[in-house]
DNA sequence: CAGCGTTCTTTCATTGGTTGGAATAGTATT
DNA sequence: AATACTATTCCAACCAATGAAAGAACGCTG
């Protein structure tokens, strides 16, 4: 009788040696993997820095293609697309304070020729939304889209500034990561520093690390009084004094502010007190 | 004998009468929800519109939240995060155009004062990517992160133009769509329109709609030389003549064009005769 | 303040969409 | 021609995803 050949019988096919996370996290981990310098990637870039194989990748990929979220160039690397850029304009921390602030930033810009930008917080950074820079303006550090630290710059500190309290002390027992061309805070300072940003509406911050700069800040307030955003103007140290340049930008972010359902006027029963 | 009840033995738990379509499809169907009129939506109308029932919604949404796509307001209501937002500003053609075209729109701007527009073409439509606009300048139909028709607006002519022939034909042989304000080209016309259009640069167009306004537009080029953006001045009908705009938007445009390398200088190696 | 409708959240048995090793095809480099 | 890498197709195993049901939490009304 013929011995069975010892063939197994179960191939190996289908063997899955561990399973990973949840597919939205997998396919949101690959749009992760684009950064200011990696902005166009190929199929096993993108597996290899999200870290799942590459058949996986590729049909998440493929959805993401199909939707807009990313789109293929003709030597077959990936970008993110229009679609996502599309629905993402539609972020009221984004695009929204952006559309809103745009004309008062120009304003801004066109008297001083300096560079003014515009920050939110999202957890323990700040987003830069915008920025307006002059073709020969000095150097600066942060690009659109870009993040930034909160303790050691001008947006940074307001946006930490006007943050919960719970999470500026969060952040103040956290030690300070040091960055180059900014001597970081002690603690103590740091905490007279907001308290004084609070009251003066203003921070100021002297950096010399991209070049020599000296940054002025102030809150953006929404309706609720809560700080949304920060805008700031950056100057190479030595030009225009800081407390020149304060009560400009503290007038713009309050113009900004303004627009935003801030310092509103009062709702029409309680207007005034001939209407009783 | 007891007749044994006819309690389902199968609790009904766990019954799925029919199964969805895939995950990553679902969670960017929730995405695609938000639009200019809904930009801040409840759990409920976010499963309504999805098309799916509220636990599936709750779940992905909750994936969503956790990575960044999507932020919740206080009053429980969900929006397009700044995270999304984030990495979207690194799609070329969003943002990407946008940055390199930004100072040299402005400058246009600056010298007529009138809306100009910088669009790009996603599939049948233009996407707005962006638009300077003066406070007291006319109404203008699109917002920034919108989409307008292609054969009926100034940019979407220069980028129906200035597509691969496969997608003109396309287009070509679909029902054109009225759309108030313009009448709507028969094709031999718009046939001969878009060869005018390669031809000089230069893509008009008279609307009624929102505001009697001309539009004029020209096409921007990458390095390769196929059309990328489409750039448009926007201005109220009678006031300046459209042929003293054009000069201006196809200066603009292929300003914006050599940025993007299109008429770089030749390689080093054939530079120049003398170095043969 | 009970009653009612709506929205939000948790639970859980079921199962079909998801998975990744292997094989194949394609492309660049040596 | 060989090597190395990348991209794509295939498919059986299986676990993450699913959604009805039930409960919790509001908001509104009489």
């Amino acid at each position: 009788m013929t011995v069975p050949l010892d063939t197994e019988p179960t191939p190996t096919r289908g063997k899955r040696p561990k399973q990973g996370e949840p597919v939205i996290d997998r396919a949101l981990s690959l749009l992760a993997v684009f950064s200011d310098r990696r902005r166009a990637l190929t199929l096993s870039e993108l597996a290899r820095h999200a870290g799942m194989p590459a058949p996986t990748a590729l049909r998440l990929i493929a959805r993401l293609v199909a939707w807009g979220a990313l789109e293929r160039l003709d030597d077959g690397r990936y970008v993110v697309g229009v679609r996502l850029w599309e629905v993402a304009s539609l972020s009221p921390r984004g695009h929204g304070v952006r559309e809103i602030a745009l004309p008062y930033l120009e304003d801004l810009f066109e008297v001083t020729r300096h560079h003014v930008l515009l920050a939110v917080r999202d957890n323990e950074e700040a987003v830069l939304i915008e920025r307006l820079s002059s073709k020969d303006a000095t150097e600066v550090a942060y690009r659109v889209g870009g993040r930034a630290p909160l303790r050691s710059t001008a947006v940074g500190l307001v946006l930490l500034a006007g943050a919960d309290q719970q999470f500026q002390e969060a952040t103040l027992r956290k030690p300070p990561e040091n960055e180059p061309g900014v001597e970081s805070m002690p603690e103590g300072q740091l905490r007279r520093t907001l308290s004084d940003v609070r009251r003066t509406g203003i921070a100021m911050i002297r950096r010399s690390h991209p070049s020599k700069t000296v940054s002025v800040a102030s809150p953006v307030f929404d309706a609720q009084g809560s700080v949304v955003a920060a805008l700031s103007i950056v100057v190479p140290d030595g030009s225009t004094p800081p407390n020149v340049l304060a009560p400009a930008v503290r007038a713009t972010a309050r113009a900004v502010s303004r627009n935003l359902g801030h310092l509103a006027e009062v709702s029409p029963d309680v207007r005034t007190h001939s209407e009783g």
